[in-house]
DNA sequence: CTGATTGAGTGATGGTAGTCACATGAAATA
DNA sequence: TATTTCATGTGACTACCATCACTCAATCAG
């Protein structure tokens, strides 16, 4: 059940642990596939887990009371999520689940709570994640904002494809900088995104409808901008001209 | 210039310091006015400070590039703002806006960021203040997903006046729970909200126009749920009717 | 006391996108 | 291979609200 040193060693947060620490954490933790659909966190458990996904895709979503589902956030492979469930009183606030296959590296909240306080880099990381998470929520926001939905999408794809400043300093093709990047870049220029999620997942995110979703990426595609390669892959053709879809002042 | 300890200990997250940091702390420490409009926090200044807001009323902001406002959250009084810029490498994503007159305690954040990791209850209230700020934001986004923007400010009401909850259970008039509170309840069961947003300010936090929101609050004034008094206050009359409306499946 | 600024109130109008109702295609499962 | 489920594609219709262009009231500064 327990998963080595070395994998744990692959996500940033832990790199720096102390020994001691990441062989304890190691030997509480599970390796755990889901399917597309599972959920992977239920604010509802008691027992919950900071989940670390090693491959595949994940979102975190809300229910509201009517129904209808709010999408937060992805999680691309190499990143965490819940560590809100750490901190404060209330468990982790809303449900994550698995856009796709994927592998997820899970530690119980209890083996990490008792030891961050005491861990420097350990609660430095943690802090800082949530910091970040607070700014995404915000950069979201600022999405949401537009009232031409066709701009949310555009901007959300620019954000996928991590091209969101911009698209001028060349970028290598193959590794990215991060450990595990989730869009690679190909030697034609194009940006392949892969287990992009579905239009209905995207509607979510950006408060829409599916069908309008579906719409604007026709647009996209007759334009030549983008292309769909099955459901595991989707190709960004024209990285400047969809950011300037997305930011251009006209 | 400096702040008493007392004053520090006011607040929550302060209060169980130690001594020493207090005093350190409170030496570093000012307390400034700032009238409506001002700005508090700046994410250009390089030098940024954790804000604590004794009275008055403060609103978090982003500006997009085509110069539209948004409004992410309300600070109100006993609550603080800012602890972004202390982890991560950027400062903090926002600003920060006055609403009405406020006086806030600023503690520089290098001065905070000096001792936090070393203070076990700071760094401990910091990183759950983080994540009472993801909840609140996650909050926020259920409230705009909603596509009836007359339910959005509805909700948001509801928020101000602290009735999420329900109405179930009876508050006594008075002093609130917290420390300070920004609404109090009166003896024949209203809810009076203090410096109250405008409609515009209101506006940029629900994704709509100020015109909607003026003639939403037409409708519900008409309907005597409630009721302005000036600037500095505005009624809710019927809190039971409100959180209905706000949260009712009819 | 007076002009200026800021917030609130109101009508008319047009575009946009949500909703409903399907059709098609592509996977997954039997 | 057959059948079901899920994702996508597409049209028609209409409500809703952003926008513009004002007025009015209150508050502030000079």
């Amino acid at each position: 059940m327990a998963v080595s040193v070395e994998i744990l060693k692959g996500f940033s947060i832990l790199r720096d642990l102390p020994d001691a620490a990441l062989t304890e954490l190691a030997a509480q933790s599970v390796l755990k596939r889901y399917s597309r659909r599972e959920v992977v966190i239920d604010p509802g458990e008691q027992e919950s887990n900071l989940c670390f996904l090693f491959e595949g895709s994940l979102q975190g979503v809300d229910f509201t009371l009517d129904g209808r589902e709010v999408g937060l956030y992805f999680v691309r492979p190499g990143d965490f999520c819940g560590e809100v469930g750490l901190f404060g009183e209330q468990s982790n606030p809303e449900f994550v689940v698995a856009l796709a296959k994927s592998q997820v590296v899970l530690l119980p909240n209890a083996a990490v709570s008792q030891i961050m306080y005491e861990t420097r880099p350990l609660i430095q990381g943690l802090s800082a994640r949530l910091a970040r998470r607070v700014s995404e929520h915000t950069k979201q926001r600022a999405i949401l904002s537009l009232n031409s939905i066709p701009h949310r999408i555009y901007r959300q794809l620019v954000q996928l494809a991590g091209i969101e400043n911009g698209f001028s300093e060349r970028i290598e093709p193959g590794e990215g900088s991060r450990s595990c990047q989730s869009h690679k870049v190909t030697e034609d220029g194009c940006i392949d995104i892969a287990y992009p999620p579905t239009h209905q997942e995207m509607a979510i995110m950006l408060n829409t409808s599916r069908e309008t979703v579906t719409r604007v990426f026709q647009a996209l595609q007759a334009d030549g901008l983008v292309q769909r390669n099955g459901s595991s892959s989707l190709l960004i053709k024209k990285p400047e001209a969809l950011f300037q879809l997305a930011y251009g002042d006209d």
